[in-house]
This record gives C-alpha cells, sequence and structure tokens, in this order.
DNA sequence: ATACCTACCTAACGTTCGTTAGTAACCCGA
DNA sequence: TCGGGTTACTAACGAACGTTAGGTAGGTAT
C-alpha cells in the first residue's frame, strides 16, 4: 500500500510539472524556458526536477508524446462511434478542433516544439503524427471511393484541413467570442462544404 | 560615390545577415540559435555581427519586419489587380498561399517567432498582422454584401483560411510533389467552395 | 603622406544555462 | 524507537550565452 501511495504521488508530482512545463513552454518556447524558471512556477529548486525527468528534453518528450496518444485514442474514439465516410470525417474533424481547444496549449507544443526534440525522440513523434495524418487520408479517400465527397487531391486536401484545424490552437482563447462547441460546428460544416460531391457539375 | 558604394556593401552584408538568420532561425528556433552560431555560418566572429545590428532581438524583428511590409504591400497589389469580392478573394488567396511557399522561411518566422520579441517589438508586429488580417475580413464581408459569399462568421471564416493557407509554411518542400501555383490553385477552389454561396438551399 | 572611415578581429565581461553530488527532513513499517 | 526509502534541498560544475571594449588592416579623401 506504502508503494501504491508513493507511486500516486509520484506520479501526481511528475504531472504537476509536466503542467507547468506545458504552460511555461507555450510562452516562452523550450530553449527560452530554463530549468529554474519552471522551478520557480512549481515554488522547488531546479535539482529537484530531476528527480522526476531525467532531462529538460525528457520532459518536452514526455509531454508530446502523451498528446499525440490522446490525439490518437481520440480520433479512433470518434470515427469508430459512427457508420459512413461522410459522419466519419464529421466525427474527426470534430474532435481535432475541440481538442485543440481544450487541450490548446499541448496541441500547440506539439506542433511548434518538434524541431526542440533530438533526433530520436523527434522520429517516434513523427511516426505517430504520420499516423494520425493517416486516418484523415483513408476517411478522405473512402469518402471519394463512396461517391460523396470529390477532392482533386487527397494528400493535399489532409494537410488543408489538418493545418487549418490545428490553427484553431494558436488563436483559441477560452475568455473569447466562440465556445469550442461552436467553432468545432462551424469548421465541420466548412470543411464538409468543400470536400462534399456537388449534384450539380459546377466546380472548378 | 565612395558612400554609396560603402553604403551598398553595408546593406548587403545585412542582407546576408538577414539570409543566415532566417534559416538557423527557422531550423533552431530564435533562442536556439546563438550569435555564435549564426556567425560561423557567415565565417564571421559574433562580435562582428554588431556592427551591423545592435542586438540578435534587432534581427529578429528586422525578418518580421519586412516579412510584413512584404505581405502588406503583396496582398494590397494582389487585390487591387481584379474586381469583385469572388476574383479579389481568390487573387488575395493565391498570394498568401505562394507567399508561404516562396518565402517559406521568413513566413514561417514570423508565425513561430512572434513569442521570442520584445513587448515593444511584438506590438509593432501585431498592429500589421492585425491589417493584413482585416483585407481578408473586408473581403469576405463585401461578397457576403454583394450575395456571391454564405459564410455565417466573417471571423471565423478569415482566420480558418487564414490558418489554413499559413500552414503551407510548415509543410511546403521545394522538391515535393506540388509545385506553389499547383498549391495555390487547389487552395483556391477548396477555399471557394466552402464560402461560395449554393444556388440551391442545401447548406447547414 | 596623412588622417580617417569601414569592417572586421581578439579578448573578455558578467550572467545564465543544464546538470550532478552530496545531504537533510520527512513518513512509513517493523 | 529505529532504519530505509522518498522527496526535496544547497552548492557547485563547466560550458555557453549576449554583449562590450579596444585594436587592426586596408581602402579612400585630402
Amino acid at each position: 500500500m506504502a508503494t501504491i501511495v508513493a507511486t500516486h504521488e509520484r506520479a501526481a508530482a511528475a504531472e504537476r510539472i509536466l503542467r507547468a512545463a506545458i504552460a511555461l513552454f507555450r510562452v516562452r518556447g523550450y530553449h527560452g524556458s530554463s530549468m529554474r524558471t519552471l522551478a520557480r512556477g512549481l515554488r522547488m529548486e531546479a535539482a529537484s526536477l530531476y528527480y522526476h525527468f531525467g532531462s529538460k528534453q525528457e520532459i518536452l518528450f514526455a509531454i508530446l508524446d502523451r498528446t499525440l496518444d490522446d490525439l490518437l485514442h481520440g480520433v479512433g474514439r470518434a470515427v469508430a462511434a459512427v457508420e459512413g465516410p461522410e459522419a466519419r470525417l464529421r466525427a474527426a474533424v470534430r474532435f481535432h478542433v475541440l481538442f485543440h481547444a481544450h487541450s490548446q496549449h499541448e496541441a500547440f507544443l506539439s506542433h511548434s516544439e518538434l524541431r526542440s526534440l533530438t533526433q530520436g525522440n523527434l522520429r517516434l513523434v513523427l511516426t505517430r503524427r504520420d499516423e494520425y495524418e493517416r486516418v484523415f487520408r483513408s476517411l478522405l479517400t473512402s469518402g471519394v471511393r463512396a461517391g460523396v465527397f470529390q477532392v482533386s487531391d487527397v494528400r493535399l486536401t489532409a494537410m488543408a484541413i489538418l493545418t487549418m484545424c490545428t490553427g484553431v490552437a494558436t488563436w483559441f482563447s477560452d475568455r473569447g467570442r466562440l465556445a469550442p462547441e461552436s467553432i468545432a460546428d462551424r469548421y465541420v460544416e466548412m470543411i464538409l462544404r468543400s470536400v462534399k460531391r456537388c449534384p450539380k457539375g459546377s466546380p472548378s
């Protein structure tokens, strides 16, 4: 029991550090943040952080690794909950936007601090990011095959959709005009308008 | 004449420094790049950089300031060259995408290194960026008023369009599958599909 | 020939960086 | 009450940071 409690508290301390690091890295960037500044925000000494993490780099990787986990599991659950390419794309886009609003800071870091990862850690993260992007590409492809989408270039369209939604993390504000749900709804509409096959023969 | 030559060479040296800084900051980030590393790439000593720029911060600001200049003038010229809300939005989007492919690195920095600016410099840059965004908002508004666009939220749509196109700077590659022109064409089509008013009453 | 300016250099400044070693306070089971 | 593990601390390491002072080689103007 003692070890379980200890483990819990240890995990909780690590969690506190990660949360503080997310907030700090988001504002000042990884290289612009020092271990001493991070520690100060936690009312600790910098050296104490090394009890929980082996290095500064390990902290960054832990943040990005977990964020990629959440993205992959989240989009998997969202897509599995409905049927058909259109409903699934709606669900995937909706999840992606909501995640980038709710988990704004870590989502932002997962894109902006890739360059601060060591080579090995970058490879690990990019592999999972590719996997995530593949979900969207395959949804588009299914829709095109089923005749409900009309897309001239699946790869490009997937990138366009993802970067558009990812951008939410850069400008979203809790105290802003629009709630995450509203933003997600409108993004879903915009995106579906641009990929849906038009019944009449107007496009391009 | 001597002074003119001197001035030219001085400006050329400053230009070389800016170009090297753009490449370096892009890869390592502002705080991840040192004056010594920057100098090494130029076969200089770090101290010599201070003959051309007052500080590291001044180099970053010079990059972002000029990029904002290019964006504002470029979109102004693009929009002025054609008539009507739809043609103008096409032109603006086209310019924005092409700029973020051709001037990829500095365009990337103008978004990713805002947080590395001092407060005063940030204010200057943000003022101009707001001005740039306003161009797109007013194009959308004109189109809605003219009845050619159908947009539920102009502000949100403008942000969506801009972040989508800005994203090009993060993934574009010279040696990639698609030329900037092709990317611009497809982006223009996607965006216009999602803002154009549908003749029939299907949307939402 | 002299004086000056330009564009760089070497050397060093004080500070901060990530990280390690060694230690002290605390809590728990025995 | 004792001993061991947990979690933090203080102190310090060498390296790297942005920046400044002062000097020097070479071209130009007088």
